[in-house]
RNA sequence: GGGCGAGUGGUGGAAUGGUAGACACGCACGCCUCAAAAGCGUGUGAUCAUAAGAUCAUGAGAGUUCGAAUCUCUCUUCGCCCACCA
């Protein structure tokens, strides 16, 4: 067959436009067929795709492939975290309306998504700044709010005093406010919860693990859950929490955060209130980093209910007002911080017997804190919450569900939620009395959003609840979850809490919305650094498809490392990936009814197990090479049979779907899509060669290698002589061997 | 300070107790060409040797084993995440 030369980009063209106008990739639920739920996080539409969406959904995408092939019926979704600050910021400074740059940005990157080639079905997909999908945002937030996971608190936050605002970390520039310039200050700011703490336990993996989820995860969470048992000990009405009781004989000072109630209540002379305004000047990075010990003496001492002893009361904040009771006793012999604030004040260090008593409430403590999830920003869902003088907090009825965040909002910073500012849809009456009320002006945290739009994603056009819950039942939990590592202790969390709070609700009967989870790495830029535009080693992948096409870059992201590492990318190493595809191409040429010998057919089968195994295992770039491997084999052969070729294609198509495709049609015209065919299926009859070679070895040292026959491979005594016929061998083998040790097929191994 | 992970050719990486360096890039030489590019072929861990071959070699050191890149211990370097959590 003669064939023309491979132009990826008309080729890939092509198909793109075949598979859209045929919807080819179109989901359609069937509870007769298993199905597979194959999910990548969903991006922020921060404006154009680049490599790292590209590596997110390549690899994923050729594993779905491979799935569908071997007869599943796959969902593969994807949508996008529409909400958030970045649009807010950039909208500022290009002045751009932040949903008008948001969609724009969804329209430019949908359409690179065409370019990538995949299986993924946009008629299942979330826009989370759309209200039809933060209307149910609020839904959630309301039964939250009912069954008291929702409420409001206070907590420490950085604030502007003259602009009377809670700001962001980002917001802060050398301790001072980034619009006003004032001294930003820590302050109590009462704000929306999530109780997450609530399902702390629940959230703690269990030994061994309930999904298969990387260690690095299950105990990254674990340790941030930091569940700890300990006691609550009275010291003459301050009560500290310890995990060492025993040692509480040695306890010779309390130490109590700026914050607690006890400095709120004391008579505070001038050196306390001082020390009480610095610490509060700190931002909680500089908390962080600021490692030396500060304080002061409250002048007042309690008793140690043990000792009996009378013992000072001191304020410090290395002590964290929101962790235990926000009050410790200080241990100076057994513990390292409290010997380095005993010693900077010179407070007494008593030794402990380790043995003392003491009595007190058990309490199980758990470093993981409630979730804040109030934003005073614009570009966010709002809260579905009434003010009202009167009836104080009222939920909005589900029936005036959504909430609409209004469009001709003023959403420059100026030192209020920019929803207050907006007095038509501000002000409302009170649901409950009818009186004069404020909506609450401020926007729920993004993460918010992302904690279940894989939920959205099975039932997107849903308008009785956030999902159909039979249709979930049926096709969750995702089956695999890809995504970055970043988000260990964020979003894969909260979204374990949302399904743990959800089955509470009745929506859902599983305990894990993901049954597996992958985590991608890294890949830097061709210098080795992390890529950025100040360092100018980006590489676009429009660029780079441009170059060479969709597949090669595919194929390069699955080749060039293992999934979950991190390595930079090489502009050098693609070409060798273009090299094989062309080489696939041409190879059509010399396709025909030949013969095929047992030395074809067992590479042929060793490839199909091995791909599919990897495939399976998400091992994409042994994968490929096992392609290039059997591929180095075809090329050598003066002629290649249909059967090989045809499999071949198969084997590569969950990688190079395009020009596999068009290569299928072209052996045979009649055929549906390659993407249709069933995964090859290896025989093991195939994968046995006739002669076998044996490494012989002397004390471990490899010195020849024998051929046997298959037949002869259980016979020791045949493979023992044989080997000692190796003039290699004998040359070192100059008395009877003390020990011949045997692996069946792999190695013999003499020691003299 | 804590947790997790990693250290293999010039480079990306294979091999998770049994022939280290698969596959690919790069490089060298050759073929083709007026020439170049492309393509194709051969070689390519290090050292010694004309060669056959030998010795050494998976961050360093020790251990277990007939046999260790792989398991154990000590040290070291790097990466990621968390970090005054009582």
């Amino acid at each position: 067959m003669k064939q023309a030369k491979y132009f990826a980009r008309e080729v890939e063209a092509k198909w793109q436009e075949i598979w859209n106008k045929s919807k080819a990739y179109e989901f359609k639920h069937d509870s007769k067929k298993k199905k597979y739920y194959n999910l990548v996080e969903l991006p922020y539409p921060s404006g154009d795709l680049h490599l790292g969406h590209w590596f997110a959904f390549v690899p994923s995408d050729a594993h779905a492939r491979y799935k569908k092939m071997s007869g599943y019926n796959v969902f593969f979704p994807n949508g996008f975290d529409a909400f958030g600050l970045p649009a807010e910021n950039a909208a500022i400074k290009r002045g751009i309306h932040p949903k008008d740059w948001t969609m724009k940005n969804i329209e430019t990157m949908r359409s690179q998504f065409d370019t990538m080639g995949t299986m993924i079905d946009w008629n299942h997909t979330a826009i989370t700044s759309l209200p039809e999908y933060y209307k149910w945002n609020q839904w959630i937030f309301l039964k939250m709010f009912e069954k008291g996971i929702a409420y409001r608190g206070k907590a420490l936050s950085n604030w502007c005093p003259i602009d009377q605002t809670v700001l962001a970390n980002e917001h802060i520039e050398a301790g001072k406010c980034w619009r006003c310039g004032s001294e930003v200050i820590q302050k109590e700011v009462e704000q929306w919860f999530l109780a997450i703490t609530k399902y702390a336990d629940s959230l703690i993996w269990k030994n061994p693990p309930q999904a298969d989820w990387p260690k690095q995860v299950i105990e990254g969470q674990n340790n941030w859950i930091g569940k700890s048992e300990g006691v609550l000990i009275d010291f003459a009405g301050i009560e500290v929490f310890t995990t060492r009781p025993e040692t509480i004989d040695g306890a010779s000072f309390l130490v109590v955060a700026p914050e607690h109630q006890f400095v709120k209540n004391l008579v505070k002379t001038k050196e306390i209130e001082e020390y009480l305004l610095a610490a509060s000047k700190k931002t909680e990075m500089e908390r962080k980093e600021d490692r030396t010990k500060s304080g002061v003496f409250s002048g007042k001492y309690v008793k140690n209910p043990v000792t009996g002893k009378d013992v000072p009361v001191w304020i410090s904040d290395y002590v964290l007002a929101g962790y235990g009771t926000g009050a410790i006793m200080a241990v100076p012999f057994a513990d390292a911080r409290d010997k380095e604030f005993a010693q900077k004040f010179d407070l007494p260090i008593i030794e402990t017997s380790f043995a003392a008593t003491p009595k007190g409430e058990k309490k199980i403590n758990y470093h993981l804190r409630d979730w804040s999830i109030s934003r005073q920003r614009y570009w966010g869902t709002p809260v579905p919450i009434i003010h009202c003088d009167k009836c104080g907090l009222v939920p909005v009825e589900e029936k005036d569900l959504p909430i609409e965040l209004p469009y001709n909002v003023d959403y420059t910073p100026k030192g209020k939620p920019p929803l207050a500012s907006d007095e038509d849809w501000l002000n409302v009456k009170c649901p409950k009395c009818g009186g004069d009320a404020k909506r609450d002006a401020e926007t729920l945290d993004t993460f918010f959003d992302s904690a279940w739009y894989y939920y959205r994603y099975v039932s997107p056009k849903f308008d009785k609840a956030p999902f159909d819950k039979e249709l979930v039942s049926e096709i969750m939990p995702v089956d695999v979850y890809f995504g970055g590592s970043e988000h260990t202790l964020g979003h894969t969390l909260y979204a374990r809490f949302f399904t743990k709070f959800f089955k509470d609700l009745g929506l859902v009967s599983f305990d894990e919305f993901a049954k597996k989870r992958a985590q991608h790495g890294v890949i830097l830029g061709p210098d080795g650094n992390r890529m950025s535009k100040s360092r100018g080693n980006v590489v676009n992948p429009d660029d780079v498809v441009r170059e060479y096409g969709s597949d090669t870059v595919r194929l390069y992201l699955c080749f060039m490392m293992p999934y979950e590492a991190t390595s930079p990318w090489s502009p050098t190493a693609i070409s060798g990936i273009y090299k094989f595809l062309r080489r696939v191409w041409d190879m059509l040429e010399k396709v025909n009814d030949s013969k095929v010998f047992q030395e074809d057919l067992s590479l042929m089968h060793q490839t199909i197990k091995k791909v599919g195994e990897d495939l399976e295992m998400l091992q994409f770039n042994t994968a490929v090479s096992s392609l290039m491997i059997w591929l180095n084999h075809l090329s050598a052969k003066e002629e290649v049979s249909k059967e090989e070729y045809e499999t071949f294609l198969k084997l590569l198509a969950p990688f190079a779907p395009h020009i596999t495709e068009e290569l299928w049609q072209l052996t045979n015209p009649s055929a549906s899509s390659i993407h249709l065919e069933n995964w090859p299926v290896f025989q093991s009859k195939y994968l046995i060669n006739e002669n076998i070679n044996i490494a012989v070895s002397i004390n471990g040292k490899l010195r020849d290698t024998i051929s046997v026959k298959r037949a002869d491979i259980k016979n020791q005594e045949e493979i023992e002589r044989k080997a000692k016929q190796s003039e290699k061998v004998a040359n070192y083998l100059n008395s009877e061997p003390k020990k011949v040790i045997y692996v069946e097929g792999k190695i013999i191994n003499f020691v003299i």
